[in-house]
DNA sequence: ATCCGAGTGGGGAAAAGTGGGGAATAGTGG
DNA sequence: CCACTATTCCCCACTTTTCCCCACTCGGAT
């Protein structure tokens, strides 16, 4: 399960050191994709066929061949380095405006990667909103 | 799995160079033919015969003549050289209408082949209608 | 103080992507 | 059957990107 909040950078070659804490479960590699919102959502690779099997179930051919042209080309399988760093594709990090100051978010299932700007002000507007801690 | 989205160029003598990462699925050729919509499909061998298998399926056996000599005429079988590209028959690509900047998306069990301005106003258009990313 | 793991940075080798020359091959016309 | 042309295919060459490895720093634990 993945946890906890991290604050990392991404380095001029676009290389990204993976929580030492998700490492393990990463170890086998993972898939990397657009994620809900302005972030990127990495799954294990077990985590992601689930993931994906379960999103393309039930839908009509026609509605299959858009969807699936919308996720598969979105996504990138990943692998991690000697350091147990990621390469962020370039284009996955312009879509979620990534610059090198990045918070990684462990959420459950995956984990996702923000802007750190970008992420404080989801986290203001999220408290802002959202009552109080239910623990 | 093919994934991701990579841009690639076309160059005179109609060769493109397959995206390292698809390489090894395609070390045993593969079929390219004509895709759903303005674009090229490509299966490696195995999975082109899952797939024909799978469409001519439950299908008359007059509808069946038909489809076959519509389906089969189109395609083309392929082989990687020295380098690692493949060549486009130039009917395929006219089909496609692709000039020399193509981009080629990984779509799960094949990838396909677009014009590089097709592809974007099409994923436009799909990012219009389909609202967020489910990731 | 020292060790160790985590995070970061960078040099250099290897691979990926692109372009083009020239031989082999196929097709066309005499 | 031969000559000519066009196409295909196999190399070689160059540039850019990727990947692998080594090195440094910073905290926390021993």
């Amino acid at each position: 399960m993945f946890l906890g909040e991290h604050e990392h950078t991404i380095d001029a070659k676009g290389r990204m050191a993976v929580p030492a804490k998700f490492r393990a479960q990463m170890d086998r590699g993972g898939v990397i994709s657009k994620g809900m919102g302005v972030c990127l959502s990495v799954y294990t690779m077990q985590g992601w066929e689930e993931k994906s099997a379960e999103l393309v179930s039930g839908k009509s051919s026609d509605e299959l061949r858009d969807f699936e042209r919308r996720i598969y080309p979105s996504a990138s399988e990943i692998e991690l380095d000697g350091q147990g760093r990621m390469i962020i594709p370039a284009k996955l990090r312009a879509y979620a405006e990534l610059g090198t100051e990045v918070t990684v978010a462990g959420v459950r299932d995956h984990f996702e990667i923000w802007d750190r700007a970008t992420w404080q002000a989801y986290q203001e507007k999220l408290e802002a909103e959202g009552g109080t801690n239910p623990f």
